[in-house]
DNA sequence: ACACGGGTGATACTCTATATCACTCGCTGG
DNA sequence: CCAGCGAGTGATATAGAGTATCACCCGTGT
């Protein structure tokens, strides 16, 4: 289920399903990304990626987000990240210690959501959900 | 019981309890901000107190953020936006198409978090709601 | 009233992201 | 296979939010 999305040529595909061209800098791009299991920012494949143009980067992460393969995440503090999305609907954790970037999905919240209706001014048409971790690793290494 | 933490006095009040020092251009702000039913930007604030530095918005808006006064939205889209806050802890609506921002609680999401506990790998110590609207006065505009 | 130290303003700067623009390269029709 | 159209690219400049710096100011306690 996840691995369509996650995949190089998963991804590749949809961007050429979309009508958009593959070319050797975006196949650069999703290579590097494919290999990422956690969230990064953009400097980071920047950095990685010493033959591409900064301005690609951001254009190309920009249109993996209109394909809703990458979320970008604007977090309380620190930097901005991206992260991969291995299903079209999901929230994120971010562990308030390390900062590493999780993802999750609550059939629960989806449920709640659409109940809450009723209590909302308006028509809801969209939701984003962060959750503030510690997550397992640093529960540890802090010693609980 | 919005209205301590809306009004003027009320708000120098929780300054001046932190041990902050009530002065002149913070008093500015604090009049500034009383006055917002909805969110606004920092720029906003920048523009309407030409006599108040650039810094001085910005150092007072944390300032405020840190005693819970004000808070700041990220938004998926757009200019980041801060809201005063009626209330500790409440979450956002925000209206896609005007782009207002609007408050709310819902007891049911905070049973919600702490019932998902056993879902997500780590501890949870906090959460962010954003929900993505089309707000009353839009959907009338609109033409429904 | 004084002096101490938190607060301020002007400015320069950082950092993420985008606009510009000439150039390139992927794709399609011939 | 080649030409050429136009999407895509890279270097650079720029935008916009927010912060660091630093000399000066002013609120506060005595």
């Amino acid at each position: 289920m996840t691995s369509l999305r996650h995949s190089r040529s998963g991804i590749l595909a949809a961007i050429e399903d979309r009508g958009y061209r593959s070319t050797a800098p975006r196949r650069a791009i999703v290579r590097v990304l494919a290999g990422k299991q956690e969230g990064f920012t953009a400097e980071e494949i920047v950095n990685e990626l010493p033959g591409v143009g900064r301005a690609t980067i951001f254009r190309t992460l920009k249109l993996l987000m209109e394909i809703g393969v990458v979320c970008r995440l604007n977090l309380r503090d620190g930097d901005p990240k991206y992260s991969l999305s291995s299903v079209e609907h999901h929230h994120h954790t971010v562990c308030v210690a390390c900062g590493n970037v999780g993802e999750f999905q609550a059939a629960t919240v989806e449920r709640l959501m659409r109940g809450m209706e009723v209590d909302i001014p308006g028509q809801i048409v969209g939701h984003r959900i962060e959750l503030y971790v510690t997550c397992d690793r640093c529960l540890e290494h802090d010693g609980s």
